[in-house]
RNA sequence: GCGGGUAUAGUGUAGUGGUUAACACGUCUGGUUGUGGCCCAGAAGAUCGUGGGUUCAAAUCCCACUACUCGCCCCA
């Protein structure tokens, strides 16, 4: 525990990794200029009320202790963030972002925390790319957030793609609808597994998700949202597939995808990956109307969705899919003998403030010229810039290609623009 | 919180009771005077996860703990 080891969950991304980050966050954030979001940044902090009210405190989060609470001595009690939806509505509403031309479409990139027990692809701290559309109900609004999700999983490479979407109904009818369920269940109690009883009590909607055996021919016959939305939600519920169908996504109507916590309404979606062993959902989202009065704030629409990069970058190593090569090192500076220290190093800055990409090989004290050669190499540096003490007199130094093996001698004054022309 | 699996140098492994724990890759250095990749030579690097126990003797058998890992739950 005292030993030199990251915290359970958490995870170092090494630079061989990081190429896929980077591709990943490019391609996002790309595609959300292209959408017209903006970026912000919320906190990773925030005070534990808003998630309390924001998530809800009968959420897992709050429940099974998944979050991770800090308690100052002053009595403030801060919470690293578990989701981003929250931060993003209480920074709507503080930053009077109800006065700016709505709907008020923003994303991030950041991380979140929740204490779970780690399995594959789930760690305590992960990244996800979040974007959000608040103070529209339009559900064009829906499908725009459905559409970003999507076109980043295509732009990465994902062939494959399907939605799954369902609609959980607004604070009017969902409840009745969860009376109806709840009956319809409690019919059926001796069939229902003791989790699932338990959902019963707790939260019936959870039910529906439920992957213990037996349960797909007892919901079958279950009463489904779908048939026991109120007329708003019914008319929005079929404007959003009928966009669908015009834009021609494919979609699954899942009567069995909810979310549990009273603030979502409407739509609820998630992306999946169809191709073959690859049965799962790789990024979801919905609608969260009555998120901003749970907080304290105003009535205000929302509608979002979050996608983890750290399965983004499992799911492209399954499919094979490679970032494109970042270009090579340009120039690697050699030096061995005499006072070449001095002037190796000078060079070397003079390099860099041309923008020419460029490191030094140390020397360490008396190291071969070989073994900085081997260096170059290994670091596949473009050019090896060699100088010894004869280059040092000529004012001179010697670039050597390493794929070639060609070299020449160039002016020290020269060498900064000549490489430039050659990188 | 509940189950299963694993734990030997940086990485991947070998080693199922008996001398200085092996191999590959990687790292570092050198291979005669200033030139990389291949090759050759050498070096560094492991209290065999931790702590107990059994035994004349433990990396090896037993127990506990811890960590990691895979599932459950929930999610991204």
């Amino acid at each position: 525990m005292s030993s030199i080891q990251r915290a359970t969950g958490m995870q170092d991304v090494l630079p061989e990794d990081w190429r896929y980050w980077e591709m990943i966050i490019e391609k996002a954030t790309g595609l959300a200029h292209t959408f017209g979001f903006e970026r912000v940044e919320v906190p990773i902090l925030e005070y534990t009320n808003l998630f309390a009210r924001g998530v809800g405190k009968s959420s897992d989060f709050f429940v099974q202790k998944e979050m991770y609470t800090i308690e100052e001595e002053d009595g403030e009690d801060v919470t690293m963030r578990p989701e981003f939806t929250a931060s993003f509505m209480r920074s709507y509403i503080q930053n009077g972002m109800g006065n700016w031309v709505q709907p008020v479409k923003l994303y991030t990139i950041g991380p979140a925390f929740r204490r779970e027990r780690p399995q594959a692809n789930r760690f305590r701290q992960h990244s996800q790319f979040n974007a959000e559309i608040i103070g529209e109900t339009d559900p064009a609004a829906d499908v725009e957030i459905m559409m970003l999700a999507r076109s980043l999983y295509h732009s990465l490479g994902y062939k494959s793609l399907a939605f799954q979407v369902n609609s959980t109904g607004c604070r009017d009818c969902k409840p009745v609808y969860v009376q109806k369920l709840r009956d319809y269940l409690a019919e059926h109690e001796d069939k229902l597994a003791p989790v699932d009883k338990t959902r019963l009590e707790m939260n019936p909607l959870r039910v529906l998700d439920s992957k213990e055996a037996g349960m797909d021919a007892l919901l079958a016959d279950a009463p489904h949202i779908v048939d026991n939305l109120c007329e708003d939600c019914a008319e929005h519920f079929k404007t959003l597939l009928a966009l669908l169908d015009k834009l021609e996504q494919p979609y699954k109507i899942n009567f069995r995808l909810v979310r549990g916590i009273d603030y979502y309404t409407k739509t609820v979606f998630e992306v999946w990956d169809t191709s073959i062993g690859a049965q799962a959902a790789i990024g979801g989202g919905g609608r969260y109307d009555g998120l901003s009065e749970a907080i304290g704030g105003p009535s205000c629409p929302g509608v979002g969705c979050g996608i983890g990069i750290e399965r983004i970058v499992a799911g492209l190593k399954e499919q094979g899919i490679e970032p494109p090569a970042g270009p090579p090192l340009t120039a690697i500076l050699i030096h061995f003998g005499g006072e070449t220290k001095v002037g190796a190093v000078d060079l070397l800055y003079q390099l860099r403030a041309a923008g020419v990409q460029s490191i030094l090989a140390f020397a360490r004290g008396k190291r071969s010229m070989k073994s900085q050669m081997r260096e170059a190499n290994k670091r596949e540096a473009k050019f090896a810039l060699i100088m010894g003490e004869a280059e040092m007199e000529a004012g001179t130094v010697m670039v050597r290609e390493l794929a070639s093996g060609e070299q020449t001698a160039v002016g020290q004054a020269d060498v900064a623009e000549w490489l430039r022309e050659r990188a």
